[in-house]
RNA sequence: UGGGGCGUCGUCAAGCGGUAAGACCCGGGUCUUUGGAAUCCGUAUUCGUAGGUUCGAAUCCUACCGCCCCAGCCA
């Protein structure tokens, strides 16, 4: 049996890390890169990129660059790059020297395509791009040769000189590899390596009117920071052997970086197409890039999931070439992985239902010293929480006439009020119309705490929150931003996917700071917003909610 | 109908000629001051289909079927 998995901290193998093995002696080290094009803002589909690369230079103590392709200025700004930086910091990855721009090398990208003119490896092409295209053939019939492939090579190098003085207008010519136009694969019927392209650039401003194009940048780029590994989505497959042309055509010393493809991140519910995201907060569909239900990394930040959440779930979904749908749950379950040990529990009501406890003296009230992590009390310590004769507890945990499975309260029942005292349903007050107003109980006083002294047990307990200290507070609850799991188009989306109600929590919930996150119990996961929370007045975000089980039975006992 | 890829449990994913890892989900048990968490057990006689080679095939061969990508002077 051949043992995979060399060392037990790593993840079992992947085809990749398989790859980067055989190749360990054969590179003076592991090197990879991330090369996002500043156009957008990162999403989910990145992190796994992402982590793909920098966890590969981690765990083979190489180095991973961060490289931003910007070589077509009309797409690109700033603005985006510094997201991409800070997002990938966030993420918790570092590129330590390694921070580079494609437009670092327009001088050296010009004197080796001036380089494959020389060599006859290249040429200036006057064909239109109507043209281009009509001469490319098609799928199945091979293209013809431009009229201008076999120009002598003096005049391509003069023309791709004025093609870089600006002397023609956009359009007018392109430099072009000479490979073969006959070939089945599209991507070697003499693909463009320059366009003229008269626009600002963010980084080199004005200096150039020449651009390259992705294919032959990115290769040449590769080799000149010495990459080992080249790891890219499956659509560049095909693009592969221009790669390899590219370095063999300038005859790149060797070892040469080796392009390796592995499947893009399709999650369900979700787009992770920058065109659809960037259409989703132009048409206002959403309140920016960075709103919570957005798969973007700030809008994951935004609404409260942690990099660490993110990185387990890349670690966890894998890496290979088959096409794959990840379910919703799986980044979900991340998140909840995380934060259920981290963080602080604490009460708060969605959907209220009064309760009076008719036996707890009028005009009083106490404060319960309540653990935030019960599991391990120690650990964050606790708060006081107010209790009195008037309650909130969450309108789903009582049932008029429950159904078997059904343990929470119901007339004439006792449960538990979490951390406080038993109680039991006495009366159900309605209005007019039959609609239940509030409930009459009563509690034991010697249940304070939780813990009943002669032994009596109850099969349910349930959270609660003082009426007149509760706190009330503006607060999202957010569900899948698509209808269909494999969403086409932005007419699937959700109206749905963000419901604003108001919470009432318990007085603690105050202080919670912006970025600061806490688990309601029975509800899930908050997190105070970071642009709209004021202080002392936060609002939540629900993160996610929690595995819910009973809902299921709910549902069931219903049928 | 050209070329390049990919098809293993509901969903991901190992496996690379020696008799189907693991994870999420799911089902069940224990425990529990949440029906959460924790913990334990169970879950593909079968690897797109059909043939073939072999003592032995998910792994090799052949044919077929299905899905994805490619005709930007985008990346």
């Amino acid at each position: 049996m051949k043992e995979h998995n060399h060392n037990s901290e790593l993840p079992v193998g992947n085809f990749i890390r398989t790859r980067i093995e055989e190749d360990l002696g054969r590179y003076p080290k592991i090197l990879t890169r991330f090369p996002p094009e500043p156009n957008g803002y990162l999403h989910i589909g990145h992190a796994k990129s992402i982590c793909l690369n920098f966890g590969m230079a981690r765990d083979y103590q190489g180095q991973c660059n961060l490289r931003f392709d910007d070589t077509n200025p009309v797409k690109e700004d700033v603005e985006y790059v510094e997201s991409i930086k800070d997002n990938v910091r966030w993420l918790g990855f570092d590129w330590n020297d390694g921070l580079f721009f494609a437009s670092d090398y327009f001088e050296k990208l010009y004197e080796f395509a001036v380089e494959l003119i020389k060599k006859g490896h290249a040429y200036v092409d006057d064909l239109s791009a109507e043209e281009m295209r009509e001469y490319r053939g098609t799928l199945t019939q091979p293209g013809q040769n431009s009229p201008w492939r076999e120009r002598p090579v003096e005049e391509s190098l003069l023309l791709f000189q004025q093609m870089r003085e600006g002397v023609f207008a956009d359009g007018a010519k392109v430099l072009r590899a000479k490979i073969d136009m006959q070939s089945p694969n599209l991507n070697m019927r003499d693909p463009v390596l320059y366009r003229i392209r008269k626009a600002y650039h963010h980084r080199t401003g004005n200096a150039w009117c020449i651009y390259p194009m992705y294919d032959y940048a990115h290769a040449v780029s590769d080799a000149l920071e010495g990459i080992s590994h080249s790891l890219c989505t499956l659509e560049f497959e095909d693009h592969r052997p221009l790669y390899d042309w590219a370095l063999e055509a300038l005859d790149m010393p060797k070892p040469r970086p080796q392009q390796i493809e592995f499947a893009r991140l399709n999650l369900e519910y979700t787009m992770t197409s920058k065109r659809k995201l960037l259409q989703l907060v132009q048409e206002k569909l959403v309140d920016g890039w960075d709103d919570p239900r957005m798969p973007t990394l700030v809008g994951l930040r935004r609404r409260g999931y942690t990099a660490s959440s993110i990185r387990s779930f890349c670690e966890r979904i894998g890496v290979a070439k088959r096409d794959s749908w990840i379910e919703m749950d799986w980044l979900e379950q991340s998140l909840r992985d995380d934060l259920n040990p981290t963080v602080k529990r604490v009460m708060a009501v969605l959907e209220p239902l009064k309760v009076v406890i008719e036996n707890y003296p009028e005009g009083t009230s106490e404060e319960l010293d309540i653990p935030y992590f019960p599991d391990e009390p120690a650990r964050m310590g606790s708060r006081k929480v107010p209790f009195g004769r008037e309650l909130y507890i969450e309108r789903s945990d009582f049932m008029e006439e429950p159904f078997k499975k059904f343990f929470r309260l119901a007339p004439g029942r006792e449960v538990r009020l979490r951390f406080a005292y038993y109680i039991t349903c006495q009366r159900v007050v309605k209005d007019e119309q039959g609609n239940i107003k509030e409930l009459v109980c009563s509690y034991d006083p010697a249940t304070k705490g939780g813990d009943s002294p002669d032994g009596r047990k109850v099969k349910g307990t349930i959270h609660w929150v003082s009426a007149a200290y509760a706190l009330p507070v503006r607060t999202r609850l957010y569900d899948r931003l698509f209808v269909n799991p494999r969403p086409e188009g932005l007419d699937e989306l959700n109206p749905e996917s963000l419901k604003e109600i108001t919470v009432y929590a318990e007085p603690s919930l105050a202080t919670l700071a912006p970025g600061q996150r806490c688990q309601f119990e029975r509800q899930g996961y908050f997190c105070a917003d970071q642009e709209l929370s004021q202080p002392g007045r936060p609002v939540f975000n629900r993160i996610v909610a929690l595995r819910d089980s009973w809902a299921k039975l709910l549902k069931e006992g219903k049928a």
